[in-house]
RNA sequence: GGGCCGGUGGCCUAGCUUGGUAGGGCACUCGGCUGAUAACCGAGAGGUCGCGGGUUCGAAGCCCGUCCGGCCCA
């Protein structure tokens, strides 16, 4: 049946069940399409060009991913309620090492000949595949659950083709503008996975290594050697030289029969200390006076490769000049140096001129170079050359000693560093552009760009992108087996030409069975069996993601995304991959915005970490208490740049102050119902309102517009904090204290529908306000207080437009003056607590006396004199009567009359009387519309008269439809009885229940 | 070794750009309120603004140095 009544809203719950009611709204949302219908209603709008970073695949997610999606979330919300059409594209980042280390686990498998003899790359790849997309799925059922709207349906994922093909497209520019190139680098490696590792991915740990002390000998001197120290036996096969410091002072000390060069300042340490030995100083020299000196090779008869190197040049096992990379920390001042072994010996080397020699293979044995220890892994070797230089006399010490060496993140095999052939992108070379496209980009925090990055790009230098590995995008470079032509692939038809066919996937190992003659020998032509580096794959975010976005893999056409938004991390990875590759590609800069947020700690402050076992996982927090409490907690906990120190005693008191919010929508609606109130009968008259309402309105359009302002400057963690201070400040601690009384259902008072309506609207339009942070309990919040009520208002509350300042509304000079009100309340509480008044009791007069010249009290006098309980309020020059108690205020002196004449003690028995039986009638469950039969009893004469002068009052406040004062409480069958103390004498009351 | 950030009562933090009585929340003590109510409000106590210099009439803030913590790089 069709109701005719006037419309009104629906009373929310009072109980305030946060996860319940997420589910409720999720469940909502799904039924009715909500997002679509959102995301549709905004077609043909501006565009809003977000860039999500893609977050790794490789498991649940943690706080830290929580926290950024919905950071981002919110600035998603706030530009579609805007009117953009929001480009919300998530993004996942699915290729790599880690998935590759989860999936040999879960195979039983521990090296690359395993995945190619025993399993199979085709297998293997399909269950990295496999792995990566059921966590892409979990993942996404993750950030649904904390309220984020992106297109879930269609998110960018780094292993399909098209996507595959914007990471080509990039080594297809470079190639062509000159910046791809093939190098020898001396990069770490990891010889389990059998791969270059990034020194982001290294994991430092104390572990036990060698300390040897060997003594090369000197060329053209008899019985004279340099000294030097290394922790890396297996690393002095590939020794080419010596450097040392030509700044220290060095000592040629006869040691027994010998001659040691050592430097001064550790000679003593070495040669008393360890040793026990006696020495005698033959000469001191400086440095650079070493230069030149040649030595033997320590192995030369074990690995012949030596000898020729020695013949082929000077500086070859000779002492060669370092003032960087030679220190007094440890060693012999001498540093041994294998530039094929380390990246500073690879460096002096290039300096120097001296090979690169790097007999270990990817595998960590050594090559045939090698000589005799050809075939051995390098830490079977460190025996074998230890016994070596032991039985050729080299060995001076042999110890241990405990060190942070860097190990493989994943799986936590020691590294060693191997001159190896890999491809890099010149990034050097568009290093100044970057710095000065940079300069125009937005960031927050501002350090973060125009410091940080900005010192971070000053530092770049190539880009290795080749990884010697299976789940990743291929290097789309061709070459020839014969002449070593190289052809460079840049899309998935230029690659149809030349072979003549393209696998349906990809990835290893298919796309490695195409090839074709080479143009120049005809030859075959052969793909290098090498990867992209995943941070490639990341990095080309900006047109590969187009194809998830438009269903274009049109590359050219990238547009320059308004905003983007990740952790500090990201300064050295996304931030920067992205501006490497849009600038490599096409010389633009990849965004125009950045937020840049932090690291999340835990209670104590640690950050949190995955492997460490330390964190909190937002489902537990969303379990307990919900995501909009997450959400609320995150955005407002943590300024710009800084890193969430995250406290469940702060969570909780963020659910405080979010059921504050919630209590307000309880009340508005429960006595908007009860009173029949229909908002659409009412429209709201700013003019006509009582002051206390035109107040309130002036803090709500004040709150619009400093929360558009923040948000325009991305000045997120400020936003919530302005709308927690709104809510529970303005709304909830004063103006709904001061219409209290309006409100009532038994008031009369004819402002009590402008209340409503000022209510109606002020709630109504914090709704759209708080929706973005907040979109789950106001989308219940709508759906009790709007929706009921406006039957044609929009479905849901994210398709409410973002609400427009009313600048006419904001009224500063009511603004001061209700804080000066506030102030003169507090300051008369005070008055009242050290005279023992309690505020229930009224009190004659208050009077004020301004010592300001600006003070004045024009619209709130009467809220003065109500929320200090008193009959008048006075402004005067002088204060003038006794019984006066003051207190001074920076702008007035305010006197309280504390007098008690007998109709204020009438009064103040009264307002005693009435909260008492209030009390018993809701512990007698008692609701609100049910009348009573009231008996008041009192020995005193005096008190029962009292109650008789105020009987109309408390009769009308407590619902009682009869009062009778008696001596003694009348028997009564099922008297619900109570009692109070007032000024020592007792008063007893007692009521019955009126059936109707 | 270099870069960046942070260091404010017992705890979490605002303020720092543009110097002038250090603000809020939690906890604590006392009090109040009670038709939003297993909620709420007020008052009180509690601060060497990491430390040391400098600039200034005046420094939490600006400059220099230093210590501690975090992150990144080498």
């Amino acid at each position: 049946m069709e109701c005719e009544y006037a419309m009104t809203v629906t009373e929310l719950p009072k109980q305030f069940d946060l996860p319940s009611l997420e589910e409720e709204v999720l469940l909502f949302w799904k039924k009715n399409k909500v997002y679509e219908k959102v995301t549709e209603q905004l077609s043909g709008q501006p565009v809003f060009r977000f860039l999500d970073g893609p977050p790794y695949t490789t498991g649940a997610i943690h706080l830290g991913t929580a926290w950024n999606k919905i950071l981002k979330d919110m600035v998603l919300r706030f530009r579609r309620m805007q009117g953009f059409r929001v480009l919300d594209t998530p993004g996942f980042d699915m290729h790599g090492l880690p998935i590759e280390v989860h999936v040999e686990k879960a195979l039983g498998i521990k090296s690359k000949l395993d995945i190619e003899s025993k399993i199979g790359v085709d297998k293997f790849i399909k269950q990295c595949q496999d792995f990566a997309l059921s966590n892409l799925d979990q993942m996404t059922e993750q950030f649904k659950r904390t309220g984020v709207w992106m297109n879930w349906n269609r998110p960018y994922r780094t292993i399909d083709n098209p996507y595959i093909e914007g990471t080509w497209h990039l080594m297809k520019r470079a190639s062509e503008r000159g910046l791809l190139y093939r190098g020898l680098r001396s990069i770490d490696c990891c010889v389990r996975c059998e791969t270059a590792i990034a020194k982001r991915e290294h994991e430092y740990r104390t572990v036990e290594d060698y300390s040897i002390w060997v003594k090369f000998p000197i060329i053209g001197k008899t019985n004279e050697y340099v000294v030097i120290w290394t922790t890396t036996p297996w690393t002095l096969p590939a020794n080419m030289a010596v450097m040392v410091n030509p700044e220290f002072e060095y000592l040629r000390v006869k040691v027994d029969k010998e001659v040691w060069i050592l430097a001064k300042g550790l000679a003593n340490i070495i040669l008393q200390g360890l040793l026990n030995k006696q020495y005698e100083v033959v000469e001191e020299v400086k440095g650079t006076k070493l230069l030149g000196i040649r030595y033997e090779h320590p192995l030369l008869d074990e690995v012949p490769r030596q000898a020729k190197f020695h013949d082929a040049s000077e500086k070859v096992h000779s002492v060669v000049l370092s003032e960087e990379h030679v220190t007094l920390e440890q060693g012999t001042g001498l540093v041994h140096m294998a530039p094929g072994h380390g990246p500073q010996d690879f460096e002096v080397g290039e300096r120097e001129e001296i090979p690169i020699f790097c007999p270990v293979t990817l595998s960590g044995s050594f090559s045939e170079e090698g000589g005799k220890y050809a075939g051995m892994k390098v830490q079977d070797a460190n025996e074998v050359i230890l016994q070596d230089l032991r039985r050729k006399k080299l060995l001076v010490h042999q110890d241990t000693i405990e060190h942070e060496y860097a190990h493989c993140w994943r799986c936590g095999s020691p590294l060693v560093y191997l001159a190896t052939d890999q491809w890099f992108l010149r990034v050097s070379e568009i290093r100044e552009e970057i710095i000065k496209k940079n300069e125009d980009v937005y960031w927050v925090p501002d350090w973060a760009g125009h410091t940080w990055f900005r010192n971070w790009v000053q530092n770049l230098r190539d880009w290795c992108i080749s990884r010697q590995r299976y789940w990743g995008a291929p290097l789309p470079i061709w070459k020839c087996e014969k002449c070593e032509e190289i052809e460079v692939i840049g899309s998935i038809n230029e690659l149809k030409k030349k072979s003549g066919k393209i696998p349906e996937n990809l990835h290893r190992p298919w796309i490695d069975e195409l090839s074709w003659p080479c143009s120049k020998c005809k030859d075959t032509m052969k793909r290098v069996s090498d990867v992209l580096d995943v941070w490639l794959d990341s990095g080309v975010a900006p047109w590969a993601s187009r194809w998830a976005t438009y269903g274009t893999t049109d590359f050219d056409n990238w547009e320059t995304a308004d905003f983007v938004m990740e952790g500090k991390d990201q300064i050295s990875s996304w931030f920067n991959t992205l501006f490497n590759s849009t600038m490599l590609a096409d010389n633009r800069e990849p965004y125009k915005s950045v937020y840049m947020h932090g690291f999340t700690a835990d209670e104590q402050g640690r950050p949190m970490s995955k492997s460490k076992g330390i964190g909190v996982f937002p489902e537990e927090v969303v379990e307990k208490f919900g995501a909009e409490t997450l959400r609320m907690y995150c955005i407002k906990s943590t300024g710009p740049g800084e890193d969430m120190h995250f406290l469940w005693k702060d969570v909780e008191d963020t659910r405080r102050s979010l059921s504050i919010l919630w209590n307000v929508y309880v009340f508005a609606t429960t006595f908007m119902k009860a009173a029949g109130y229909d908002p659409q009968a009412h429209k709201l008259k700013p003019q006509s309102l009582q002051n206390e309402d035109r107040w309130i309105l002036s803090q709500l359009h004040l709150l619009i517009k400093q929360v558009g302002e923040r948000l325009e400057k991305y000045e997120l963690p400020f936003i919530p904090r302005l709308m927690e201070s709104f809510i529970v400040k303005d709304l909830s601690r004063w103006y709904i204290k001061l219409i209290r009384p309006r409100t009532w259902v038994s008031s009369q008072d004819e402002t009590k529908t402008q209340a409503f309506t000022t209510l109606y609207y002020v709630l109504r339009t914090l709704l759209a306000v708080l929706a973005p942070v907040l979109p789950f309990q106001t989308e219940k919040m709508y759906k009790a207080l709007v929706r009921s009520a406006e039957p044609d208002a929009p479905l849901s509350v994210h398709m409410l437009p973002w609400p427009k300042v009313n600048e006419k509304l904001i009224d500063p000079e009511r603004s001061q003056e209700m804080e000066w009100v506030s102030d003169i309340v507090e300051a008369t509480q005070f008055i009242r607590q050290e005279e023992g008044l309690k505020l229930r009791w009224p009190c004659q007069r208050l009077v004020i006396v301004p010592s300001k010249k600006e003070f004045q009290l024009e619209h709130f006098s009467d809220v003065v004199a109500s929320q200090t309980n008193v009959k008048t309020v006075e402004i005067q020059k002088k204060a003038k009567g006794d019984l006066l108690k003051n207190k001074e205020l920076p702008f007035a002196t305010i006197y309280l009359d504390i007098s008690e004449t007998p109709e204020i003690r009438a009064e103040r028995l009264s307002r005693d009387l009435i909260r008492q039986i209030q009390a018993t009638r809701k512990k007698q469950g008692l609701h609100v519309t049910q009348r009573i039969k009231l008996y008041v009893a009192a020995k005193s004469l005096e008190l029962r008269k009292a109650v008789e002068m105020t009987r109309d009052s408390i009769a009308s406040k407590v619902g009682a439809i009869t009062l009778e004062v008696e001596e003694k409480i009348p028997t009564v069958k099922g008297l619900a009885v109570g009692k109070l103390t007032f000024a020592n004498k007792e008063v007893q009351f007692g009521f019955i229940v009126q059936e109707k």
